[in-house]
This record gives structure tokens, sequence and C-alpha cells, in this order.
DNA sequence: TCCATTTCGCTACGCGAGTAGCGTAACAGA
DNA sequence: TCTGTTACGCTACTCGCGTAGCGAAATGGA
């Protein structure tokens, strides 16, 4: 039997560099999946044979500009924290940032299909996070029978929490006061105070 | 100049009485104004000129039938907040709460005007949790130099967190080690071990 | 009674998501 | 070259959100 019409590999290239642009350009709301497939040169049904859905696209070019943030280490676990959490109450402050993970969030939860790659987007940066304790373990700036993950979700939970739940403000004194009770709570020796 | 035709005062009570229905039958997804409004013997034009937009209705709707859950407060500080973790955690297990959550988070973040609407549906059930730390420093069960708030949110923060956005397993003994963290942080005297 | 005003119901429309079906193009193998 | 198979483009459709415009109903006031 033989093995039909290839398919065309460009056009997960093309269409999700579109996507990409499309999102930066008008965020989530503006995102049309028949304008993706105008800008792409590809008929809007071939989208669909790809991606089965518009949050399937979202998520798809999402991926490929979430590596574009770095994460810096300056060896001070704490401050390093502080900035870490810093960094996503200044996304969320955003409202264009702030739409886009909500949707993304939601995707997850409308398509069972989805969760696991929108799971995939915020593990890979909490990853990056992790490596902060094994670093500071090394270094032997704390012990190592803590729970990083436990900490990790207690200060970025928070953060998540108090920008899209509650409304509440997420600014720096707050930040500095979240970092040391989360760190005090697990045993971690007060570096430095406030 | 006259009065011009009142407005039917019923319009309001019978539509959200439906749309409650209509949650509880089909959640979020199935959710369509159309079917509201004929359900409600109403006009769908007549909908859209109290609720500006599906989500004003479904943030409205919820709105009505969220105070029915109540908090069992026990005096027990640490189990209570467990509890109120356990339950958080339960209730974001199921699909359809999690999508009806998600999309309210959305919504708020979709337009402006209902960001306020939904952190009150919050506000009031943090509110009772915020009333179990006044009861537990009147008791002398803790000391009151401590912040209630920032314990909540870390709290709180992590179990929404893991449940919506990392799709970690929120389970007992992470709910126990969570709380007893938080409450470690903030200086509170452990008053019963795991 | 006549008029201005406001609400209501209804029809029709535009838009974007997602689907179905058809003809055609691009292959592999006989 | 002929056949089977798969991908593509295109048209047309359904569905739900939200809007525009019209005539009728329900009021208060002249």
């Amino acid at each position: 039997m033989g093995g039909g019409r290839p398919r065309d590999t460009g056009v997960e290239e093309r269409v999700v560099a579109v996507a990409r642009e499309m999102l930066r350009e008008g965020g989530y709301a503006r995102f049309a999946v028949d304008q993706v497939a105008d800008r792409a040169g590809v008929a809007k049904t071939t989208v669909y044979r790809r991606w089965p859905s518009r949050d399937h696209l979202v998520v798809a070019a999402v991926a490929t500009f979430l590596d574009d943030v770095a994460i810096e280490e300056t060896g001070d676990l704490r401050a390093d924290l502080v900035r870490i959490a810093a960094a996503i109450a200044a996304g969320l402050g955003q409202p264009g940032i702030r739409l886009l993970v909500s949707e993304l969030i939601a995707a997850g939860a409308r398509q069972p299909d989805l969760a696991a790659s929108v799971y995939q987007l915020w593990a890979r940066r909490r990853a990056a996070s992790l490596d902060l304790f094994a670093a500071a373990v090394g270094q032997g700036e704390q012990a190592d029978d803590v729970d990083p993950g436990l900490i990790l979700d207690q200060i970025i939970g928070a953060v998540y929490y108090r920008a899209l739940i509650t409304g509440d403000p997420v600014d720096d004194d707050y930040l500095k006061r979240l970092v040391s009770a989360a760190l005090a709570g697990a045993g971690v020796s007060s570096g430095g105070l406030a």
C-alpha cells in the first residue's frame, strides 16, 4: 500500500510561528484561527487537522516562547526566591499576560487532553526554581531535610492566588514577608532579615 | 416627562434562578444564554439588557449559591485549616468545579468590570477563614503578632496552585505538612504533630 | 384622550469556533 | 501508466455569543 501524499512538514512550523506573532500582537482575545490560517497560507481545515482546537494551537505557540525568559541565580537563595516571585507578580500584573495565563488554566480544565501540556508549561520554570535549592544545599546554605517543593508551592502559590483569585496587591514588602515566612516554616535559618 | 414602561422586577429573579439550575445541570460548558432566556420565559435581548455578557450572568448566578457551603469550626486552628484546605482541594478535584472556577478567574481577566465581582465571590469565604484566627487568638491558642492573611495565602494559594496550575496531587499528607509549615513560618507553636 | 418615554419581544444579522464533504494534488507500489 | 492512499484547499454548514432595529405594550403627564 502506497504511503499517500506526504504531510507538508513546513505547516507546523509556519502556523506556530504565525500563531506566536498573533499572540504577541493581539493577545489571547484577538487570536482567531481563521486569521492564523490565512497568514500562514494554509486552509483553516488543515490547521484543525493538526490542532483539534484553538486552545491546542495556543498552547503549542506559547510553549515555543516560554523558554525565552531565564532565571538569574545570584547564589543567595532568599534573594533569588524574592526575585522569581516578583517576576511572576509583575507578569500577572499585565492584563494581557494575566488573561493568557487564566485562559491557559481554563484550557486545561476545558479539555482534559490539554491539561498535561499546560502543566508542562509551568513545570519547566518550576524545575529551574527547584535547582536553586539544590545549589543552596551544595553551598551549605541550608539543611537538606527541607522540602523545596513545599516552599515553592507556598511562595508561588500565594502569588498566583493573590494576583488571579483574590485580586490583592503583590508588592515588594509582601513578597519579602512571604519568602521569609515560607523559609522559616521549613526551618531554614534566616540568612538575612528584610 | 412620563416614567415610561416600568421594568419587570421579576425578570432578574427568574433568570438568575434558571441560570443557577442550568449551571448545576450542565456546568459552565453547556451554559447557553439562549436556553436560559427560553426557560425563563424571556427574550434573549432582555437578558443582555441586564447582564452585558454570558460571564456576567454566570457570576451573578454563582454568587447566589456560594453561600450555601458553611465552614465548620472546631476551635482547633490547625485542624480547621486542614479541613478548609481539604474542602477546597476536594472541590477542585471535580472537573466541573475546576472548570467553573477556572472560567470565573478567566472571566475576571477577560472583562475588567467583572474582576471586582469575581474577587468578591472568594472574599466571603476568605473572611470566614480569617475569623478562625481571631477566635484562636481569643482563646490564647496563638500570639496575635502573626499575619493571618499571609498564612492563609500560603495554604490556600498552594492548594489552588497545585490543583489548577501544576496539576500535582493534593492529598491529606501534603495538606498536613502544608499547614504545619505555614503555621511554623508564622511562629505559631506546633499544637500537635502530624 | 393624546403624547413622550421606556421596556419588552421578535427578527435578523455579524462573527468566530468547529465540522462535513468534495474535488484535487502528491506520493508508493504494481 | 494505473491504482490506492493520504494530505490539502475549498465551500458550506451548525452553533453560540452579542448587536441592531423595529413594532407593541405599559406607564406618567398634558
